[in-house]
DNA sequence: GTTTAATCGAGACGGTACGTCAGGTCTTTAG
DNA sequence: CTAAAGACCTGACGTACCGTCTCGATTAAAC
């Protein structure tokens, strides 16, 4: 993933690999980005200190290739449910990322990485690539699909959407200012989607 | 702020003090904050290492403290805008901040502060007591009084608009998978209010 | 002796330094120079390894101020013994020598000062200053004594004599040939003055 | 030559062999010994690390090997001259050696292998056995052959006069302390030998 | 004339020590 | 007594080499 000035990459140790995206990932959560240290990596990992060097640029990138390899899980979803109902598969997304966010020990590593993507570009950069884009991307088909299915508006606007949908949750989840609950998740979607459906507003247009 | 282990807080020079916020809020405009050192900020302020370390415990509350000196601002505003026309008002807040956000020199030291909180309790704690929460609780008043006005629908949940509004923007901000724009804060502003909008809703139900 | 980037000798700790030369020098006669470190040093001493390289330059720098302050034996000779008898004399010089270079706690350290000053040019000097050449000084005014006393020949060369003495030990000494010994000592001193006794060259002249 | 732990020798790579061998040369007159490294001779002769190992325990083995292959003059003497003179014989002796050590750029390798063998017991036996010894030998050879003539006392410690006569000039161009001339190999030939000369003592005590 | 097995260039590996940097504490000197 | 200056101990940094260990790809020998 992040093997930018690997020589060669053929001759590489699997095994060393694997020691040290594991060792990462384990002190990422014992100790926290800014604690946990390079050496303390080699050394946890059975490694020498030059083959982490040797394959990655920085702690963070080290830190980003641990959090990937722990959850080899972006790219296994081929894509947003797509029922025909819109807002029952938002729902069911925004009650999965909920449910990942409000476990503390999964979701640490998260929030950290995204920390420290404020004052890393190089960071920054790959959460967006390989984080954050791949679901907007997926969300915004989704959309699309909603669009020609007549479920909403023929201007929604598909690139606000998604940061309207998942913006709010981020952000307690960040600032922990309140709990992240379902009934956040449900609220925020009700209002988000509010303006853009077709059939309800036609239904309340009727009834109003 | 935080001169927790001051011995005395009488004998202190002023002089020292304010030259310690000022290279340190320097130093995180020019640097950052994780390049630059307490080394650096004393020797930028001409005053010794211990002269720091006597009234601060670390380098996130120095720079905490040095923020909040840079701009005494938190505490200014004395709320938000009433005009008796919700949307213009909220427009009003929300290109202000966008604007302070978008401008680099001026966002560094909130993004710092964002940043270390999420690693350091107490100064997260110290965020969301002086920045965030009153924020919110302006906010929240701001919509309260549109709601005795008939502005917003009765039952709009007052705790979940909040984040609804400023999510999206702190999304954007944070992780800058697009650029932050006035444009952006009026199509979040349209689709929160969208659904709860009375006024703009009868509307909508007569002409559909 | 060696401080030579001193930043200002005053605040100085001599604690750290005593600690220093004297972990030093045990690590010279335990491991030799070559396997010691400076880690090492720094170590067996208690102290920061800034701590040594803030006052010496180099590993060399160290080992030689380390031999030095173990015997500070270099400058105590007042001269040499000077009874009358020449060959006498110079005999329990030559003894003294070998019983040092024998003993191979103590001649670990001028061996290994030795050896850094072939590639140390800076350390050469100094080894030839403060060591060799007052030896060789003391060895001449000694001979040149023995010159006014009738002993040696008026024409005898006092710049080559002290390198016939002294050269075959050192020899010996370095190349590990042959054992040293006192009665090696005592053969190099018969055959060198040999030649240049009076009394005994004109009693040989006698009797021949 | 040293090739003790070679598997067979018979596959053997001449090329390889001498690549490494006239790189290490090079290096050992560029940087010195304890400059250079195993991989930085590997990588000038254009040979893997493994190729150097698989044929030579220690850098100093190939460093000593380097020298003897860069002068394979240490056997091609046959003996010392005798053509009866003693003294001419070893004098043309004394000045050759005098001739090599004076000539800086190679007398530089030898001084290297010299101080390196104070502290490498390994490299230390090696030199005296490749180098001092046949050296030491040929001279008693000569020396004997002296006595046999008529031209050497009978009771001249055979085993010392050599270091008396090479000790002198070794110790003067290892420590410098003044320069090594033909004149001064001369007074050391001429002080060494006196007293066991028998025809000019013989001749001393006639005029005496 | 092909096996076939050792050697070759290459270079990744687990390590040690390097010399530097900054952390946070302790000490000295001046005002 | 406080402040400046800065030395102190600590520990991580990123680099250079160590000596060992695979890798294919030549060789040169014995079949």
């Amino acid at each position: 993933m992040t093997e930018r000035r690997a020589p060669s990459t053929a001759r590489r140790s699997e095994r060393a690999r694997v020691a040290i995206l594991e060792a990462a990932y384990d002190l990422l959560l014992d100790e926290g980005f800014l604690a946990m240290t390079i050496e303390g990596i080699a050394a946890k990992a059975g490694v020498g200190k030059q083959t982490i060097y040797r394959w990655w640029p920085s702690k963070s990138a080290v830190v980003f290739d641990a959090a990937l390899h722990a959850g080899e899980q972006a790219a296994d979803s081929g894509g947003l449910p797509d029922t025909g109902d819109l807002e029952a598969d938002l729902r069911l997304v925004l009650h999965a990322i909920v449910d990942e966010l409000r476990d503390e020990r999964r979701s640490a590593a998260q929030r950290t990485i995204m920390v420290e993507s404020m004052h890393d570009d190089e960071l920054a950069e790959k959460v967006v690539e390989h984080i954050l884009r791949p679901q907007l991307e997926l969300t915004k088909d989704r959309l699309r699909s909603a669009v020609r299915a007549g479920q909403l508006d023929r201007d929604t606007d598909i690139d606000t959407l998604p940061d309207a949908l998942y913006g709010p949750i981020f952000y307690r989840w960040m600032l922990r200012t309140q709990p992240l609950t379902h009934a956040f998740a449900d609220q925020i979607l009700g209002t988000t989607l509010g303006v853009h459906k077709v059939n309800q507003r036609a239904r309340q247009g009727e009834s109003g």
